[in-house]
RNA sequence: GCUCGGGUGGUGGAACUGGUAGACACGCAGGACUUAAAAUCCUGUGAUCCUAAAAGAUCGUGCGGGUUCGAUUCCCGCCCCGAGUACCA
């Protein structure tokens, strides 16, 4: 048979699931080898042939270190809480739970089906509880720890309030807030419990503090960061603005410093380093206190007025040039400055408001595009430069930010430009203070000369004047050297639903943690994933969200009291409709397993009603029997890997009053009849139910499951949980230690594990996570490390970015009028008239396989999407100056009309015309850009695979180019990776495809082949060049099939060698070969033995004048005097000599000659 | 503006620490096998010039210089593209 790789791909597939080929051992001998991925946010649309670029190249990698006697461990998991899942339960009131499980089951199916080596049984999700338990406990820990500077580490809280206890505040070093109180140990104790815990919150790793969020009406939530672009909301496009709130936050800025040395220590891409650098924003400079100029305050008349006094009578600075303090002729605050009110005198003060007012209604874009204009204005107050004693004016303007350093500047207009140009636009002094300074058009930054108009400084140079001017600022108490961090606390909250719970209920307004032992705090179900009516996060909206410290006692075995209410007391209508479909859709397709036993317990076999494919709470049910609580689930293979989410599943079950048996699809399948007595057994044994119970009409207020498992008294209590969710990057700032000892219940994962594991030897991933999960990991991990719970100080060794693959969008572009917009194939810019009352249309398409599905799912246009493709054809629009008035959705061959115009127009379109082949007027013009649903670029995985397999997916993914580089997808040369397999195949066999290997011992060419290929993919894989392995596989396959080689001692070792590029092939290869199946993963790499690469002689490339001429074949004996006299003798080299006597000949031995003439 | 990448045939891309530029593929052209097509196989393929052909010559790694026997590789200056970041004191 030909390479029929459909079926050996699913042969093998089902192999490596059934034997757990991959499952890593957390005891072993053999040195360990940790591979990880990103793991991938399972969303709608499912894997893209970008995906599996990062994923194909570790699993080369990790099946590489296999057969290089390591123990891996390369798993796979699911980001599985975030925002998009929330958005569509908004929008369409689908549980998020129920769209990313549906999700992941996309992706699992996917992922399968590329052949990974991945141990799915250590799968994790950050959103099933028994992993956010952990992510909450850490929070906990979090909570109560606080930075010590002097251990520079992290340290229990308790260390502290012992310290308090005994000593009061003296000697703590502390990374804290800045309004700490100073107190003695007596002081301590006199506090309230109610002011020991306000001013710890100041202190502790996770705290509260009233922060800005990005609040967007229309939307009805908060934003991250990175979902406003430009000051509106990235979905939608609808306004955001600005909101204080109480925030919980991360001090990661005590890591700073830590963050930033760690980067020296760990093998990771320069850019993506030099990101993170950036984000520190390390600066090493001087803090100096400005002396607020006596007489100038409104406060002597103002010291009892409402506004209130003023915290200091000096202005702090930080500057990185303290040098330049002679220079210094005025000082800019920022408009939101403290002390502005206070510095403004009342002659001032109206120019100082138009001011602030101006600022104000200035979006960031404003403030931006602004940033070459001068504004500001003057306080009509004055500080005095404490080196001088002279008088200098205060001005607030824009460009001095009230979020970096103490938001307020020293200007020294002769060093710095913006400074400068200030001076010029206010008329204030420049003074020069370094000799060579030249200043009659900008300000000069120079470090080097000699400083003059600077008193004692004078005549310095730069490193003695700056230590001589912070010295004399240290000895007046007025200013210090010091190091400065732009990198802020990260808010650690969201305002929306699908996220980690915070583990913390409110007691008198003071945050406490939960019970411990009552982790996991589940997620409560509410009717809408919105706001309430007052403002307040989704979470709001469940019922009995409340904390009981002390929760009943666990129960005893039994079945939890039945009179909790209606079974559908969790679900709101929306969402239970939503359910409701999908079980009708889940009874259309029944698996075996449930159609054999639907057989038996349908037509009231057992004497009891059963339903199959019943929404039950949140859940599906499988089969039940409302009448005596029974829910009967078959479990699927995937769900024995996933015992933990089971297990809550069933517990939150059982609180609904149903008991629950599972049978695994084998059993069923095994013995139909087996199980079905056990049912009727079990149906006949349980007490009927109280009917009431399933009517449904038990109202939803009734209350809600509670988060402390079982206990519905909770709302008495009285105590408040936090409201907010954790944010997305909580989850992954840890998952990699949870795949070490995925299904531990009593740890995060144990110490032992964890010894063994360590850290991270190659993580792979997009360098869009370079400033926000790469950093967040590192500092959790170094909490980690404080507290003993890890070993590491940095978790990921090894990182490679992968490059992204990006889609081609096609867009094209119409005019009304007829014959006055072409396109040129091969013209960069399309050429363009517009008519008069020209318009334009912009139509998105996916290229190569991508076509007809696009078309099916064009067909189905999501409501929303014209909308959010309006937004990104802006951008034509204002290239080609132009309005548009609709969009139209076309393919290579035709188009799909959608919207008014289509509405209006479609009688005259003639939809058998292609836009590519026509010279009527359109244009389409080609644009490389990120692959993306909403851009309807996306090319899918699994066309590849059904047109030439997985091992041709994975192995043109390789050959694509460098794994660091970003490319455009296309599939022009995968038939030229789909041919080099076939190839390979045919090594094997004879021309009627019967499999033929021969036992003779090799001979010289094909064993060169064979180790040269040994050689080179080692070399390739250690240094992650993946696309040139391919290359030389393809080399060496050319080469023995040119040679006719089918011998047994070559091919064994080159199936082992290609095994982790093309894992399916080779296992049926290897089994062929008379190996036992699936030893193939763990066989020993072939030994590379350089003896059979000696060459007797070599063909030297000979130049003249360094341009190569000829080649001439030189025995590798020959020492460079001989070679060289051999040249010249050469009859080929004396027609190039003409007769002349080269004047100087280089010869390297085993390279090159080259004769000067 | 700053920081970091990167500019090599028609295309994706090779070329280890300076040593035969264009490996390997795709595409294209021609040929073989076929009634035909597909598949497969063979040959050619940087540009220009020259030759009946063989052979040969010149130019070629964004542009301009430099170092060197020899530069895609090292140095200086510039241009273009991509990514990140931005009034950071």
């Amino acid at each position: 048979m030909d390479y029929q790789f459909k079926e050996i791909e699913r042969k093998w597939q089902q192999f490596w699931a059934g034997h757990q080929t991959f499952k890593a051992d957390n005891n072993s001998s053999k040195p360990k080898y940790y591979v990880l991925d990103m793991f991938p946010y399972p969303s709608g649309a499912g894997l893209h042939v970008g995906h599996p670029l990062g994923y194909i190249a570790s699993d080369i990698f990790a099946r590489y270190k296999r057969l290089k006697g390591f123990n891996v461990l390369h798993p796979m998991g699911y980001d599985s809480f975030g925002l998009p899942a929330e958005q569509y339960a908004i929008q369409t009131g689908q549980h998020p739970a129920i769209t990313t499980e549906t999700n992941i089951n996309t992706y699992r199916r996917q992922l399968d089906q590329i052949g990974f080596s991945f141990d799915w049984s250590r799968e994790v999700r950050t959103s099933s509880p028994d992993f956010y338990k952990w992510t909450q406990w850490i929070f906990m820990q979090l909570f109560n720890s606080w930075y010590n500077k002097a251990a520079d580490k992290a340290e229990s809280i308790e260390k502290l309030v012992k310290h308090f206890e005994t000593n009061g505040s003296a000697g703590i070093d502390a990374v804290c807030d800045e309004d700490i109180l100073s107190f003695t140990a007596a002081d301590w104790k006199a506090m309230s419990n109610h002011q020991q815990q306000e001013e710890l919150l100041k202190y502790r790793l996770t705290y509260l503090r009233e922060s800005t969020v990005n609040w967007c009406p229309a939307l009805g939530t908060v934003l991250a960061n990175d979902e406003v672009k430009d000051g509106f909301s990235e979905r939608g496009g609808y306004p955001v603005e600005q909101k204080k709130m109480m925030q919980w936050s991360m001090r990661i800025t005590a890591y700073a410093e830590r963050l930033l040395q760690g980067l020296d220590t760990i093998d990771w891409p320069e850019p993506l380093k030099e990101m993170q650098r950036n984000w520190i924003g390390k600066s090493i400079g001087a803090s100096v206190k400005f002396r607020i100029a006596k007489g100038q305050m409104r406060n002597e008349e103002d010291k009892n007025s409402a506004i209130g006094i003023p915290a200091s009578d000096f202005i702090e600075v930080f500057t990185t040039r303290v040098d330049t303090i002679f220079g210094v002729t005025f000082m800019v605050i920022a408009p939101e400055h403290e002390l502005v009110p206070f510095l403004t005198t009342p002659e001032q003060k109206a120019e100082i408001d138009a001011y602030i007012a101006q600022t104000k209604k200035k979006s960031e874009l404003d403030r931006m595009a602004d940033a070459k204009t001068v504004s500001g204005a003057f306080t009509g107050s004055y500080v005095i430069n404490p080196v001088n004693n002279e008088k200098v004016p205060i001005y607030i303007a824009d460009y001095v930010l009230a979020g970096y350093g103490t938001g307020a500047v020293m200007a020294v207009p002769s060093g710095d430009q913006r400074d400068y140009l200030f001076a010029k636009h206010f008329d204030l002094p420049i003074v020069p203070i370094i000799d060579i300074q030249k200043i009659e058009t900008e300000a000069d930054p120079t470090k080097e000369g000699r400083y003059i108009n600077s008193d004692f400084m004078n005549g310095l140079n730069y490193k003695e004047g700056t230590a001589k001017v912070i010295e004399f600022l240290e000895q007046k108490g007025v200013g210090k050297a010091k190091v400065n961090y732009r990198m802020r606390d990260a808010i650690f909250g969201r305002q929306r639903y699908w996220g980690e719970p915070v583990p913390v209920y409110f007691k008198d307004d003071l945050p406490h943690l939960i019970d411990e032992k009552d982790l996991p705090l589940l997620l409560p179900e509410i009717d809408k994933y919105l706001p309430t009516e007052t403002g307040e996060p989704p979470l709001g909206r469940a019922h009995g969200w409340s904390y009981k410290p002390h929760p009943n006692p666990p129960r005893e075995g039994g079945l939890p009291a039945h009179e909790a209410g209606s079974y559908r007391e969790t679900a709101d209508p929306v969402y239970y409709e939503q359910l409701k479909d999908f079980s009708r859709e889940n009874r259309k397709q029944p698996t075996e397993a449930e159609n054999i036993l639907w057989q038996l317990l349908r037509k009231d076999q057992t004497g009891y009603k059963i339903r199959r494919q019943h929404a039950i709470g949140q859940f599906i049910a499988d089969f039940v029997s409302l009448q005596k609580g029974l829910i009967i689930e078959i479990d699927g293979h995937h769900h024995k890997l996933n015992k933990e989410a089971d297990d809550a599943r069933t517990e939150i079950l059982n609180h609904l009053g149903f008991e629950v048996i599972r049978f695994t699809n084998d059993e069923v399948l095994e013995s139909p009849q087996g199980t079905f007595e056990i049912i009727k057994q079990k149906l006949n044994a349980l007490p009927e139910r109280d009917k009431s119970l399933f009517t449904g009409e038990a109202a939803l207020s009734n209350g809600k499951v509670s988060p402390t498992g079982g206990d519905l008294e909770g709302a008495e209590a009285g105590f408040e949980y936090e409201l907010s969710t954790m944010p997305g990057w909580a989850g992954s700032s840890w998952y990699w230690y949870r795949y070490m000892d995925a299904h531990n219940d009593k740890e995060f994962a144990s110490k032992k594990a964890i010894e063994y594991w360590k850290d991270v030897d190659l993580y792979i991933g997009g360098s869009e996570h370079a400033t926000g999960h790469l950093l967040y990991s590192r500092f959790w991990n170094k909490f980690l490390v404080d507290m003993g719970w890890a070993f590491e100080e940095e978790p990921f060794k090894k990182l490679i970015n992968q490059g992204h693959i990006q889609g081609i969008s096609e867009k094209i572009y119409r005019t009304r009028g007829i014959g006055n917009m072409m396109w040129y194939p091969g013209n960069s810019q399309p050429i363009y008239n517009p008519t008069p009352d020209g318009e334009v249309y912009i139509i998105f398409y996916s290229a190569d396989f991508a076509r007809e599905s696009s078309e099916l799912q064009l067909l189905n246009l999501p409501i929303g999407f014209c909308e959010n493709s309006k937004l990104h054809i802006d951008k034509y629009l204002d290239w080609a100056g132009l309005k548009i008035d609709d969009v139209i959705f076309v393919t290579k061959d035709s188009f799909l009309f959608k919207g008014q115009w289509f509405e209006k127009n479609k009688d005259q379109i003639d939809l058998s015309y292609s836009p590519v082949t026509s010279n009527k007027p359109f244009f389409t013009k080609p644009e490389v850009e990120k692959m993306s649903k909403s851009k309807w670029n996306v090319v899918n995985p699994d066309d590849i695979i059904a047109r030439h397999g997985a091992d041709t997916l994975r192995m043109y993914e390789m050959f694509l180019g460098p794994l660091e580089q970003s490319k455009p997808w296309n599939t022009n040369g995968i038939e030229g990776v789909f041919k080099f397999l076939r190839k390979f195949w045919k090594l094997f066999h004879d021309d009627q495809f019967n499999f033929r290997v021969s036992d003779e011992a090799p001979s010289k060419a094909e064993l060169k082949s064979l180790h040269k290929i040994i050689r080179k993919v080692e070399e390739d894989i250690e240094r992650f060049s993946f696309n040139t392995s391919v290359s030389s596989f393809m080399i060496a396959v050319n080469e023995l099939t040119d040679l006719k080689c089918n011998k047994r001692a070559i091919l064994h070792d080159l199936v082992i060698v290609l095994s982790p590029y093309a894992p399916h092939i080779s296992e049926e290869l290897w089994e062929l070969l008379g190996n036992k199946a699936g030893s193939l993963s763990y066989a020993p790499y072939p030994k590379f033995n350089p003896e059979y690469l000696v060459e007797d002689d070599f063909a030297y490339p000979i130049s003249i004048n360094g341009k190569m001429k000829l080649n001439l074949n030189i025995s590798l004996a020959l020492e460079p005097a001989d070679i060289e006299k051999f040249v010249l003798e050469s009859p080929d080299v004396q027609k190039y000599l003409d007769g002349k006597t080269p004047k100087k000949v280089i010869v390297v031995k085993g390279r090159i000659v080259n004769i000067v003439i």
